[in-house]
DNA sequence: AGCGGCATAAGAGCCACAGGCAGCA
DNA sequence: ATTGCTGCCTGTGGCTCTTATGCCG
């Protein structure tokens, strides 16, 4: 059921969130993305109105729906319909922030019944004025910020991304040996905004070293015990939401890993052995938070595009080559255990969706296969010249029909 | 390490023609 | 709306040829 809005799930879902990968009634769009500055800045654009599960990048104006790139180009496709093919397509922009319902109709210039109340609008462009985002560090305020979706992954100074914070990132991840490449690869992204330093904004503490944390107890340690329930709770809210690239920024970081391990250890006891099976491993590719083997040596663990059965729609790095490197050496952390937590409901229907995909992979024949048995029942006995088929009555070297040449 | 020769594997193309299919009257 | 005709296109298997790959000296 993906027309449901996967926080409420009681709306249809309308809108994409990338940095949150789950599609969004209007109404939660704005609750979601009013809640903080960092949830401000998530860039979203229509869900296509096809598969219900990406977002939409194109607006078929003869078909008047959004696409996305897959629907557009199974769709609209010169091969499978030259009639579709014709088809007036425009871009569709994502956005940021909190726009009002004026304000997405002129991102959408495409007509949309964009059913917002007046209530909502008016508190969310009370945050919106509220809200500021500070560009290049000058403190400048902005408000609904249209990027333009043809590059939205790499646009980062449409989005309002602070590179400052780069080159810090760059050497944590030196010193974790992970690859640069990678960390930029995969980091800089739209979900900068959700490096480890905005945990301060997250919890109201200032940590000056995740690594710290982990030596003094972890998280909890700050916070009184009646206080750390709430706090986590609302650190696991935000974990939900940011479940996908949260996960990538763990790598990282393991100590703010271990932290969260920690503290959850404490209140749940996990049952898993340190010997996490590749299964588990790659199941956990998919889930917002990662297994990892505490014996690297002799774990089975292999990554997608490194061992073989690797294709497009499996392989998804999602920061694997950055704890492979993570995982050469023997790391002391446990097993999280929070399934309840993190299994949110677009991580279920991924699942679901990979599922089908290896399942309809593996029905797949590669032998011939005949289409039209009575086209290959003539083919069987027509004659031949070295191996053509020749014209009724004209010479030939080779009879089906008999097993001697004619000559 | 680089090169050429050889063996092997894989894939493309050819052939005639029945049948599917779209277009038209 | 249905039927019949026409012309174009597809697919069928065995063989040959070309290209790619690996091995060896």
């Amino acid at each position: 059921m993906g027309y449901m809005c996967d926080f409420c799930g009681e709306q249809r879902s309308m809108v994409y969130c990338r940095s949150d990968a789950a599609c969004l009634c209007l109404s939660c769009d704005r609750n979601v993305h009013s809640a903080n500055a960092l949830s401000k800045r998530h860039s979203r654009t229509l869900v296509c109105e096809r598969c219900n599960a990406q977002p939409a990048s194109v607006r078929c104006s003869d078909e008047r729906v959004s696409l996305c790139q897959n629907c557009d180009w199974s769709g609209h496709d010169g091969k499978n319909s030259t009639t579709t093919s014709h088809h007036k397509r425009q871009t569709i922009n994502c956005y940021s922030g909190c726009p009002s319902s004026a304000e997405l109709s002129s991102i959408w210039s495409f007509c949309m019944d964009l059913n917002i109340s007046s209530a909502e609008e008016s508190a969310c462009e009370q945050g919106m004025g509220l809200m500021t985002i500070d560009e290049d560090g000058t403190g400048e305020k902005s408000g609904v910020q249209k990027i333009n979706v043809e590059q939205p992954e790499t646009s980062s100074a449409a989005q309002g991304m602070d590179h400052s914070s780069v080159p810090e990132n760059s050497s944590m991840a030196k010193e974790l040996g992970v690859c640069e490449d990678d960390f930029n690869g995969n980091l800089i992204s739209d979900e900068v905004d959700l490096a480890l330093e905005n945990y301060e904004e997250l919890f109201g503490s200032a940590f000056n070293s995740s690594r710290y944390l982990f030596e003094h107890g972890g998280i909890g340690s700050l916070f009184e015990k009646d206080e750390a329930h709430e706090v986590l709770s609302t650190f696991f809210f935000y974990l939900r939401l940011v479940s996908l690239k949260l996960r990538m920024i763990f790598f990282c970081d393991p100590y703010a890993l271990l932290c969260v391990f920690s503290i959850q250890g404490s209140m749940q006891q996990p049952a898993l052995s340190n010997n996490a099976s590749a299964d588990s491993f790659m199941t956990c590719r998919t889930e917002p938070i990662i297994c990892y083997s505490s014996k690297p040596a002799h774990s089975n663990i292999s990554f997608s595009g490194i061992t073989g059965e690797s294709n497009a729609g499996d392989f998804q790095d999602c920061g694997a080559s950055s704890m492979k490197q993570l995982s050469r050496e023997p790391q002391p952390w446990c097993h999280p255990t929070a399934q309840d937590i993190i299994a949110s409901s677009h991580a279920t229907t991924r699942n679901n969706a990979v599922m089908r995909y290896k399942e309809k992979k593996k029905a797949r024949k590669f032998d011939k296969r005949v289409r039209y048995v009575s086209r290959k029942e003539r083919a069987d006995v027509r004659r031949r010249v070295k191996g053509r088929f020749v014209k009724s009555g004209e010479a030939y070297d080779y009879d089906p029909m008999s097993p001697t040449r004619s000559y």
